[in-house]
DNA sequence: GTCGTTACGGTTGAT
DNA sequence: AGATCAACCGTAACG
C-alpha cells in the first residue's frame, strides 16, 4: 500500500495487459477472461475464485511447492505467494474487500455519536444533531456532517440497523450486522447478511492484516473454512450450486475436476462446510484434468465479475479457526476441532507432510507451510482435496 | 529454478 | 445519476 511506488520501469503492462495471446478476452458476452502465461484463466481486477484460494492453500499443505501450484492451478506465482503469505498471516484464504472507500467524515466515532442522540430524541433533526457533533466536540467544522450526510446516516446506518451501529466506535465492526465493508464476503443472497469482517484490509503483508485478523476470528463464520462447509450446505440447498449463485457461474463448472466436488462427497458432515463451499465460486470451466494427484484443477475461472461476490460471500471468509498464526487461540495447537478434513487425503497428506516441515514459522518450501494441522483447518474448509 | 516483491491495468463500491 | 476516490485484485516481470 504504500502507495504504488514505481520501481522500476518495466515494459509489462500490469496485470493482463501484458499478455500476448490474450485469447480469451472479453468475447461478447460474458466470457470475461483473460488467460494468462500458464494457460489460466482470470478476470482482471477480480480475485480469483475462492476455490482455486482454497487449493492453493490446500497444496501448499501439502506440501506442494508454490512454484508447482503455480503451475498445476494455472496461477501466477506471485498470486499464489500472495495468497498463501496472506494466508500465513492472517489464516484467511478469502481476498480482501474490494472497492468502497473510507468514510471521509462519518466515522464510526460520528456515526455512534448520531445514533446515540437519534436514540435519546427520537425527535430529534439533523441540523440539531449536527450542531450538537460541532458542540459536544466530536466534530469540528471542517469534519462535521452534511446535514444532508446526517440523514443519509439515519436512515441507513441507524434506521435501519436499528440498533447496533454499523460500526461501533471502535473499529470492529460488529460481527454480523451489516458492514459496510467485507460484503463481499458475504453471500449475495437476499439477505444480505453482512460480513462485517469488514474490510479486513487484507493487505497482504500489511500492517493491516492485524485488524484483519481480529475479525474474523471473532467470527466464528466468518472467515473460517468451516464456515465454508457450512456455506456449502447452504449453497446446495439454495441451489447455489447449480450455478446460482449468482448464477454467475455457468453450471459446468462444477464439474471442475479440481475443485470441485467431484471427489467430495457433499457429506462432509464434518464442519459442514466443504468444498462445496468452495465450489460455489467456483464454477469454472475446467480442462482437462490432468494433473496430479494434488489435484489437479486447472484453469482457472472465467467467470463472471458479478458472481465473484457470491462466491466469496459465504458467511464468512475462511479463516480456519485454528489456524496457526491465529494469535488469539490457540492456533496450531489443535485445530480445532473440526477437522474435516474430508477424505483421506488431506489427512493423509498432512501427515504427510509433517515431519520435514514443522520448523520455523513455515515450511521452507511451501509458505503455507502451515503445519499439517493446519490443513485441517483450513479446516473447515474441506478441501477439495484433489480429485485426485 | 524458485520465490518475494511490486508496477500496472483493472474492478468495485462508498462517498 | 454520475464522478471521484481509495481499496483490492492478479499478472508479469525484476531481482
Amino acid at each position: 500500500m504504500p502507495g504504488r511506488r514505481r520501481r522500476r520501469l518495466r515494459l509489462r503492462s500490469g496485470g493482463p495487459a501484458a499478455p500476448p495471446p490474450r485469447a480469451a478476452r472479453r468475447s461478447p458476452e460474458h466470457t470475461y477472461g483473460e488467460v494468462n502465461q500458464l494457460g489460466g484463466v482470470f478476470v482482471n481486477g477480480r480475485p480469483l475464485p475462492n476455490a482455486i484460494r482454497l487449493r492453493i492453500v490446500e497444496l501448499a499443505q501439502l506440501g506442494i511447492r508454490p512454484c508447482d501450484i503455480s503451475r498445476q492451478l494455472r496461477v501466477s506465482h506471485g498470486c499464489v505467494s500472495k495468497i498463501l503469505a496472506r494466508y500465513n498471516e492472517t489464516g484467511s484464504i478469502l481476498p480482501g474487500a474490494i472497492g468502497g472507500s473510507k468514510p471521509r467524515v462519518t466515522t464510526p466515532n460520528v456515526v455512534k455519536h448520531i445514533r446515540d442522540y437519534k436514540q435519546g430524541d427520537p425527535g430529534i433533526f439533523a441540523w440539531e444533531i449536527r450542531d450538537r457533533l460541532l458542540a459536544d466536540g466530536v466534530c469540528d467544522k471542517y469534519n462535521v456532517p452534511s446535514v444532508s450526510s446526517i440523514s443519509r446516516i439515519l436512515r441507513n446506518k441507524i434506521g435501519s440497523l436499528s440498533q447496533p451501529g454499523p460500526y461501533d466506535g471502535s473499529k470492529q465492526p460488529p460481527p454480523q450486522p451489516a458492514l459496510p465493508y467485507n460484503h463481499i464476503y458475504q453471500y449475495p443472497y437476499p439477505s444480505p447478511m453482512a460480513s462485517p469482517a469488514a474490510k479486513m484490509g487484507s493487505h497482504p503483508g500489511a500492517p493491516v492484516a492485524a485488524a484483519h485478523v481480529s475479525l474474523p476470528r471473532s467470527w466464528p463464520s466468518a472467515h473460517s473454512v468451516t464456515n465454508i462447509l457450512g456455506i456449502r450446505t447452504f449453497m446446495e440447498q439454495t441451489g447455489a450450486l447449480a450455478g446460482t449463485e449468482g448464477s454467475a457461474y455457468p453450471p459446468k463448472m462444477e464439474d471442475w475436476p479440481g475443485v470441485n466436488r467431484t471427489a467430495f462427497t457433499p457429506a462432509q458432515p464434518v464442519n459442514g462446510i466443504d468444498k462445496a463451499a468452495a465450489d460455489g465460486d467456483i464454477k469454472y470451466p475446467q480442462p482437462a484434468p490432468g494433473l496430479s494427484s494434488v489435484g489437479s484443477f486447472l484453469p482457472a475461472c472465467a467467470y463472471p465479475p458479478s458472481n465473484q461476490h457470491g462466491v466469496y460471500g459465504g458467511p464468512g471468509g475462511y479463516i480456519p479457526p485454528g489456524h496457526p498464526w491465529q494469535p488469539q487461540g490457540s492456533p496450531l495447537g489443535h485445530h480445532g476441532p473440526g477437522v474435516a478434513v474430508h477424505g483421506g487425503d488431506l489427512a493423509s497428506a498432512m501427515a504427510f507432510k509433517q515431519p520435514g516441515r514443522e520448523a520455523t514459522d513455515r515450511k521452507p518450501a511451501s509458505p503455507a507451510g502451515k503445519s499439517p494441522d493446519t490443513l485441517n483447518t483450513i479446516h473447515g474448509l474441506s478441501i477439495p482435496a484433489s480429485s485426485s
